[in-house]
DNA sequence: TACGCAAACGATAACGATTATCAATTGTTT
DNA sequence: AAACAATTGATAATCGTTATCGTTTGCGTA
């Protein structure tokens, strides 16, 4: 069994981030969240409610450092701001309800080599791609 | 041969809009622009060069009413602001240049139809689809 | 274990894109 | 041409995010 404590450690290490207390109490956050993604300003807000000293500035400045260090992997939707999730490692695209904002997941590994044609035939050379259905989830349909 | 005047106002009357000279000027210049994908800041950026008269608040408003009766498209790729194109009713999907922002559309009939049965695995009601591939454009390649 | 210093923090100002406000102007209908 | 609601545009306000900068902290070294 791994220590989730020292895990979390090394992976801050291993981005070359000094292991800071903000830093930890953010990655913690998004580890044992429920919610997949979370914004700059739900991070803030959800450590403030539990009594955990941060500032904002600090908290958009470690997302976006845990980002290029591949911990996370920012997502921008069409709501104004950008959300993060954790890095697993697997690619996947999003389902997205307009109405309650659910998300939801998805990997097709025929949708993704159809793109990676697609981008060869335009002399492309692909670095990200993102796919998100909008639409209304099964609970949100009339 | 179509009176392209007429059309433009035919559109906008369509739309529920009055006919007014900046919703004349945006529409116009949309459809004569060579650069497909305009922002808000452009649109009134070119107008103003041109001498035609024109205020901030009425491109941005002018846009969203365009968008919302189908005469534009909005695309939120990953720059922090919308652009805005024709909707010529061809659903397209976009690859990104990240070095020189180029863009080229292109449509693809198979992943279409597969982001239709992922979107019917998971019980939800498509509305809209966004796919976008970042990369290097062939002149950006090293 | 304490020291020193670059790295990191956080309060707050600044920023860029967008929206709201509101008095003045303009399209359309009579 | 009058009437009146719709529209405009200057500007203030808002929102998410980034920059500034004096203070604090992690951590390698003595």
């Amino acid at each position: 069994m791994i220590d989730k404590t020292l895990s979390e450690r090394e992976q801050i290490r291993e981005a070359g981030l000094k292991v800071t207390h903000p830093r930890m109490r953010i990655l913690r956050l998004l580890e044992e969240s429920e919610q997949i993604h979370l914004s700059a300003e739900e991070v803030y807000r959800i450590l403030i409610e539990t009594n955990e000293e941060i500032g904002l500035a600090t908290v958009y400045r470690v997302l976006t450092q845990f980002e290029q260090s591949g911990i996370l992997k920012r997502h921008n939707f069409e709501t104004g701001h950008s959300v993060f999730e954790l890095d697993r490692g697997e690619h996947h695209d999003h389902l997205l309800c307009i109405k309650c904002g659910a998300v939801e997941e998805f990997h097709d590994e025929q949708i993704e080599s159809l793109q990676y044609k697609v981008s060869e035939a335009h002399n492309f050379k692909t670095i990200d791609h993102s796919l998100t259905i909008y639409g209304h989830c099964k609970s949100c349909q009339v």
